[in-house]
DNA sequence: CGGATTTGACCCGCGC
DNA sequence: GCGCGGGTCAAATCCG
């Protein structure tokens, strides 16, 4: 099986978003709310604010396209992976094609965004336990991409964890770091998460388990709604099927930067401001690693809900 | 002060 | 049986 070309999609998305980044001014969403702010009180430099608005509104063009974009490619992956999900079906039936197809599986069931997707040959669990548990398990991946002065372990994907061990393991120098789901022992769920011996920027997490709950963060979401935002400039729902994960966005950080006060939302009738406000959105989405790591898990979930329909 | 994290000790399975 | 290595426990510590 061939899913190359969305794992292709995804690195495509992470190096078009990191070269945004490089584009854009090294400025916090922040401090560029405090420069708007400053645009509307001072009348000056009103000619290179405009120019920076409109820099802005074509970077959030940009990045509307490759959203659209990769919904657009998703959709095309997603058919051509029904096809040959169908066209073999016996191949996930084999017991005996093991890793080679075991691998493959774990690619659609990943979370992975970065794509380097040979350490599942290396799975350990696929070697010591029974194929029956690792079933049951339900054994996925994900990958996320790290700033590499960043040494927590941590990867945000919207469900809370506790950390109950840290052990160096041979295989790799970095230490493996062990969470439960914090609403265990009622939710079963593990996760492993270790940086990649390849590269230390990305952290890969192995899931045992599938939760039982929703995530903390869609429950808030879904609790106080009115702390919803209209994004207009991003055309992706990360919801999932309720057999896979909910994956929400937490959007609340975009939102908390733009609330800047009560003298913030008389600007919002502006349209200008508005676009401002859909622009911060947007570009803050896109330097949060958070939202590539659920957008990738929004997608692969979706793929694998269905490949299991 | 309570919950989360850290970290050394312990347990257990596997290979020799 | 023994040693090794991964996984878990739990007391100590940290932190909000």
């Amino acid at each position: 099986m061939d899913t190359s070309s969305w794992v292709d999609t995804s690195l495509d998305l992470n190096a078009s978003a990191r070269s945004l980044k490089l584009e854009t001014p090294k400025k916090e969403p922040n401090s560029n709310l405090i420069v708007f702010g400053r645009k509307l009180s001072v009348k000056e430099d009103t000619g290179a604010l405009v120019q920076e608005l409109n820099r802005l509104n074509a970077e959030n063009k940009k990045l509307t396209e490759m959203l659209t974009a990769m919904c657009e490619n998703y959709n095309a992956l997603q058919s051509q992976l029904r096809d040959l999900m169908s066209k073999n079906p016996e191949k996930e039936l084999s017991p005996s094609k093991k890793r080679k197809s075991e691998s493959s599986n774990n690619n659609v069931n990943n979370f992975g965004i970065i794509g380097n997707s040979e350490s599942s040959s290396t799975d350990e669990e696929s070697c010591k336990k029974p194929r029956e548990e690792i079933i049951k398990a339900k054994i996925s991946r994900a990958y996320v991409r790290t700033e590499a002065s960043d040494t927590s372990l941590v990867v945000k994907d919207g469900y809370q964890w506790r950390k109950y061990g840290q052990k160096v393991t041979r295989d790799n120098p970095s230490p493996r770091a062990y969470f439960k789901c914090s609403f265990a022992p009622s939710c079963p769920v593990k996760k492993k998460v270790q940086r990649s011996v390849d590269d230390q920027c990305v952290l890969v997490a192995t899931y045992e388990g599938e939760h039982n709950h929703l995530p903390p963060s869609h429950m808030e979401a879904t609790s106080g709604s009115s702390r919803c935002v209209t994004l207009s400039s991003v055309p992706c729902s990360a919801s999932l099927k309720s057999s896979g994960p909910t994956i929400t966005l937490d959007l609340t950080k975009s939102k908390s930067s733009t609330d800047e006060g009560p003298n913030s939302k008389p600007k919002l009738d502006s349209p200008e401001a508005r676009q401002y406000l859909v622009e911060q959105m947007a570009s803050s989405l896109t330097k949060d690693p958070n939202f590539t790591a659920a957008l990738a898990a929004a997608i692969s979930g979706r793929m694998f809900s269905t490949k299991s329909n």
